[in-house]
DNA sequence: CCGCTGACCAAACAAGTGTTTGGTGATAGG
DNA sequence: CCTATCACCAAACACTTGTTTGGTCAGCGG
């Protein structure tokens, strides 16, 4: 289905370029389409917007939740969290890479819908942060942002020679332990 | 000066919504002109954007630089170029804050010009990490890129009535050691 | 074979883009 | 006082933006 192209070269352009510099003709030149004939899909660029960035959620999510199957102990389950999310957020054709692409500029309305979407998501790390044994004092909204600023920096500098995802992944976590 | 203006708001305007989603009619309203008397003071929008970067990181790099005189010992020195690097991001009328702005969609020209400038900037964190006492076998750049990367995603988190930036740099810095 | 539906194109719309042009008024030097 | 320079405006330039409109064409159920 030509529905989902859009959706996929969506992804990749919003995530390299940002919602408002990526045109409508932009999406569809790669998609095999004219401008006009998303909108047979999709009633606004919002609303393509919207469905890339659920699709995006959703697709991290999954790849999050499958890793965290059958793995026990506070640390193995926050490396393999991380290691999903990073997988997911550096993979090539991937919707979830939209989740890096910034959202300040987006109408009121829509920005919250995604804000909402993404909170949903990081409540999963809210959780593995809970149960870490960390030193008593520690400011764990702090340290969450830390860990998934410094895995949502990496697509700014990751070069697919280097190390895969997964290893950076679990030296970023080691690092914090 | 106006040019200053000029530079001023479009370092906000282009740390918030990136550089090809910021008209020069966005810039030109708040800096109390029209768009075609920025070309006045610059040739191009290239150029301008040019001189906004420079300016940020001229910015930052000499913050960083003055908070570094007179510390000793290379924990407190990373912990006070930290402190210095996030003031000057989430400084609220700061140039410094362009340099979180995406640079991967410009003409390559340009993108090769800013990202040496921001390489040239980040040499100094590249030393102060040189010189930490890390257990061998460490990734010295990965544990680099995992510091920056944690304190440049902050501007995506950071409300003004929380912690206060030189605060949360010295938490980062503490959980990495 | 008819008619219908879904997917798409071609072309246009008003509005917004970076940039250029020619002119205006204030200010300062000789 | 004359002239030159600076800083800027007003309006236009060609082009791109998101979106709409009307039409075309393949495939398919009856």
């Amino acid at each position: 289905m030509s529905r989902d192209r859009i959706l996929t070269v969506a992804a990749r352009l919003f995530a390299a370029g940002g919602f408002e510099a990526t045109s409508m003709r932009d999406i569809a030149g790669p998609s095999g389409l004219l401008a006009g004939s998303i909108y047979h899909h999709f009633h606004s660029k919002n609303d393509l917007i919207q469905a890339v960035y659920r699709a995006g959620v959703a697709e991290i999510a999954d790849a999050v939740d499958r890793a965290l199957m059958n793995v026990r102990g506070p640390w193995p389950r926050l490396e393999a969290a991380s290691a999903a999310h990073l997988e997911a957020l550096l993979a090539d054709s991937a919707h979830a890479a939209v989740m890096t692409a910034d959202v300040r500029r987006l109408e009121p309305r829509l920005r919250r819908k995604l804000v909402a979407l993404r909170d949903g998501y990081e409540r999963r790390f809210v959780d593995l942060v809970a149960n870490l044994p960390l030193p008593p004092g520690t400011d764990r909204s702090l340290w969450r942002l830390q860990l998934l600023g410094a895995l949502n920096w990496t697509p700014t500098w990751y070069r697919p020679r280097g190390k895969p995802p997964a290893a950076i992944a679990r030296v970023l976590v080691a690092a914090l332990r």
